[in-house]
RNA sequence: GGGCGAGUGGCGGAACUGGCAGACGCGGGGGACUUAAAAUCCCCUCCUCGUUCGGGGGUCCGGGUUCGAGUCCCGGCUCGCCCA
């Protein structure tokens, strides 16, 4: 008869089958317990499915949602598909299938394979972001949004990407190019819908303060948002009714202003530029039209500008300040005008340089014939200022600007609102119609969900219009409760849009009168612990953050920050060590993995392989060296013959249980900290140990079961069926360890003589200092080091480790 | 240029609040079993001197604090990410 041994592909489908069928993973079947959230960061449902880099992140929740409902909570884990947007529409448009039917069979695959992975998802929750249901809710938001002004209509600078048809974020744009499939994208003005996320800055800075996110995230966040305390101040031109307004984060050097500068899109450069200088200003400025803002900042910034042949007053010099443009200083940020300190700013002492500008010293310490002097150090050369440290001529300074009416302390943020809108089809519709004198109007709630008509031809109209525009029945409506003639708003929203507030919707999915229920929400909210990857480490955490703070000031969301814990998992590198890649043919299918050596192996491999923030290389040895461990479980339990070992029924030795009870003890703190590498080992130490042992009780096998379970859950449930149990052991309680067995009864303890280790001794753990004294300075080799010496300290760390100082 | 993080065997990585550096796994070497191979099991595997016991060195580099530093402090180098 054949050898049966481990075989992950017959039990890993049965006991999916089982799970699924009893809907063990039902959230909310036992509220009595206290409740624990932990959701995966949603996927795009692409073409190309998951890679075994979203699987490492998706084990790691699983294996917490499971590891917390055998510790006696009620787990809400949910999954779900971030639809719409532009990877599912282009996947589309490339194979020629419409994105609706392309985005079904995409999502058809991903539950195929986390189901061969065996995830814990509580499937009865499972939306599309692009279901009707769902986006109904996405659309309630936006005229909430709307109502509370924080969603407007404006003529703004775009990124506008001709290839793709539509306007990207700017996070969507990299060194001028799409981040999807590398087009150009160029800058172009367009009326846009916008939200006021800036309206929210200071409280989406503060809230980083209360929340658990790893700090790279929070400074990343903190960067983005850009805070920047300051004044505006207003020069007097030369020779002009003019005026000039420039934002400075250091009003304290306003003395030491030379010269000033206007980004080639300032609105008064045609107007302060004289004759003599037009012709070199207009080709600087329609040159400096083609630069990316990251281009114009970058490490060239400061070396390009022409003078306008203006001045500027320095209100506090009195001296004029020449005007110069330059494509460093951008439009968009502060008032797109500054004033130069060469002195004390290193770009403006560049660009001085460089252009033979004043340079004046006004905050002493440095040398500024060298370089900028950027350090603190009394202010000189600065009137009333004189003497003063930094800050607290900053505030004498915004004073003096304030008594004289030229200028104000302000706080300016690099935050820009947010651009709501996308000139492409696969989107959700805008709820809201335009009149025929372009005035917007919302839809009444009861006309939600506005559905997205059918399109046969779905491709963006390469004119800058959105694909819907060829709905022309769909378009074609009436202002609401009035009966003129309107047409839809024929763009629809970004990516981003749906996957703003899903965490909500997972809570009380099937509700068609509300988002989601307040009750509910105040059970589940906050999520717990958010797994995903760090490239959504601005983008999709602000805005998430950003709806969840709005939803929480209308009552909606009982809770300000929607996420308690964040982990982002590293990447898995290909076995070269490089990006997983089509192009490096160094993609690894979790499928392939599966079809070879089962989930549960692929499932303690990817945690085993090292932290799981850190970014590690696959290694198929790696991955059999995990197999083998799972083989070496499943001898544990069997014998030759596939019978359960018979010394089952022996008592359990006090070796076994041991190295039972400090394995329990490790696998349950380590995964509680997430730490799973450091759990794994120590059940493969376990296995290590028992293996050569006599015996296998039943004492021993059953909690090593439960340990294992969260991670490799398929054959922990076969082994839990063979040792007799008809129910599943996923809410078993999981072993709690017990502190008497954590005890040695005897602890080798180093000894050292000036640092190093010479000998051990063996010591009952709880001798006394006077003991164990006694007996290092009796033994042998320590003689040897002490002999006619004196011993001119002892130190003892119990239980750890003595060092004796002889000289 | 600024911020954050990292640097430990041939490789992935361990090392609690300063206390035996290299757990666990991969790879490598040797052995057992086998007609043979695979699988499995056992032993060795940081470098170095040494026959064994043992000695010396060793966590990117240079200093420091300490009885004791991978861990803390100062200075430097390299890499990664983010911002400029």
């Amino acid at each position: 008869m054949e050898k049966m041994a481990y075989q992950p592909q017959k039990i890993e489908p049965r006991w999916q089958q089982h799970w699924s069928q009893h809907q063990l993973f039902r959230a909310g079947e036992r509220s009595e317990l206290p409740k624990y959230y932990v959701l995966d960061m949603f996927p795009y449902p692409s073409g190309s499915g998951l890679h075994v880099g979203h699987t490492e992140g998706y084990t790691a929740s699983d294996i917490v949602a499971r590891h917390r409902r055998m510790k006696g909570f009620d787990v809400l884990h949910p999954m779900g598909f971030d639809a719409f947007g532009l990877p599912a529409e282009q996947f589309a448009i490339e194979e020629g299938v419409h994105p609706d039917v392309s985005t079904r069979q995409n999502i058809e695959t991903f539950r195929k394979q986390m189901n061969a992975m065996g995830y814990s998802y509580d499937w009865d929750r499972v939306f599309s972001t692009s279901d009707p249901s769902y986006y109904h809710w996405t659309q309630w938001i936006f005229l909430k949004l709307l109502e509370h002004d924080l969603a407007y209509q404006e003529q703004a600078m775009v990124n506008w990407c001709p290839e793709l048809g539509t306007v990207l974020a700017n996070d969507e744009v990299i060194d001028g190019k799409s981040e999807r499939g590398g087009h150009d994208v160029v800058r172009q003005p367009r009326k846009q819908w916008m939200l006021r996320i800036t309206a929210f800055a200071d409280r989406l800075l503060d809230g980083l303060d209360d929340v658990d996110f790893p700090e790279s995230i929070k400074s990343m966040q903190r960067d983005r948002i850009g805070r920047s305390e300051g004044a505006d101040a207003t020069f007097d031109i030369v020779d002009s009714d003019q005026k000039l307004k420039v934002f400075t984060t250091r009003p304290d050097t306003l003395f030491g202003a030379t010269f000033c500068v206007l980004s080639p899109e300032h609105p008064l450069v045609d107007e302060l530029t004289d004759d003599e200088h037009r012709d070199a200003v207009k080709s600087y400025c329609q040159e400096a039209a083609r630069k990316s803002d990251i281009e114009r900042s970058g490490t060239d910034a400061g070396k390009s500008g022409v003078f306008i042949g203006s001045h500027a007053m320095n209100p506090c010099t009195g001296e004029p300040m020449p005007i110069w443009v330059a494509d460093y200083v951008l439009m968009g940020y502060g008032t797109g005008a500054i004033m130069c300190v060469p002195g004390h700013d290193q770009r403006d002492w560049d660009f001085a340089t460089r252009f033979k500008l004043a340079i004046v010293e006004v905050v002493s310490g440095g040398d500024i014939s060298q370089e900028a002097w950027v350090g603190e150090g009394p202010h000189v050369n600065s009137g009333f200022l004189d003497g003063l440290d930094k800050d607290e001529s900053i505030t004498r300074s915004i004073e003096w600007l304030e008594e004289r009416k030229i200028g104000t302390g302000i706080v300016r943020y690099r935050l820009r609102d947010w651009i709501f809108a996308r000139q492409r089809y696969w989107g959700e519709p805008m709820p809201v119609v335009i009149d025929e004198q372009g005035k917007a109007h919302p839809l009444p709630e009861s006309a939600l969900p506005l559905e997205l008509p059918h399109l046969d031809d779905f491709a963006p109209t390469g004119t800058g219009n959105s694909p819907l525009e060829r709905a022309t029945q769909w378009s074609l409506t009436k202002v609401p409760g009035s009966g003129a003639t309107a047409r839809r708003e024929l763009d629809t929203m970004p990516g981003s849009a749906g996957s703003s507030a899903y965490f909500l919707r997972f809570i009380d999915p099937k509700n068609d009168q509300a988002l989601v229920d307040l009750e509910l929400a105040k059970h589940w909210m906050p999520v717990d612990l958010y797994i995903g990857g760090a490239e959504h480490a601005v983008g999709h955490l602000l805005y998430s953050r950003f709806w969840t703070k709005f939803l929480h000031d209308i009552g909606v969301c009982p809770v300000d920050e929607p996420y308690a814990k964040l982990v982002n998992q590293g990447m898995i590198l290909g076995e070269d060590h490089r990006k997983m890649s089509k192009r490096f043919g160094n993609v690894i299918d979790p499928l392939d993995v599966i079809a070879d050596q089962g989930a549960d192996s692929l499932r303690v491999y990817e945690m085993f392989m090292g932290p799981i923030e850190a970014d590690k290389p696959w290694s198929t040895g790696g991955l059999m060296g995990a197999r083998r461990f799972l083989d070496r479980v499943w001898r544990l339990f069997f014998d030759q013959d596939d019978q359960l070992h018979e010394s089952l029924s022996a008592q359990a030795t006090d070796d076994q249980m041991r190295i039972l009870h400090r394995t329990i003890e490790k696998v349950d703190r380590d995964t509680e900290g997430l730490r799973f590498n450091t759990a794994i080992s120590q059940m493969m130490t376990f296995v290590n140990e028992l293996n050569p042992m006599e015996t296998r009780p039943r004492a021993i096998l059953e909690p090593f079961c439960l340990l294992l379970a969260p991670y490799a859950p398929h054959l922990a449930e076969e082994l839990w069926k063979a040792l007799g149990h008809g129910e599943s052991l996923m809410w078993e309680p999981f072993p709690v360890s017990d502190p008497r067995w954590l005890q040695q009864e005897m602890v080798e303890v180093p000894v050292q003589i000036n640092g190093k280790v010479r000998t051990k001794v063996l010591v009952p753990p709880e001798i006394t200092e006077d003991q164990i004294r006694e007996q290092v300075l009796a033994d042998p080799r320590v003689r040897e080091y002490t002999e006619s010496k004196e011993i001119a300290k002892f130190v003892w760390v119990p239980g750890r480790m003595v060092n004796l100082v002889v000289r």
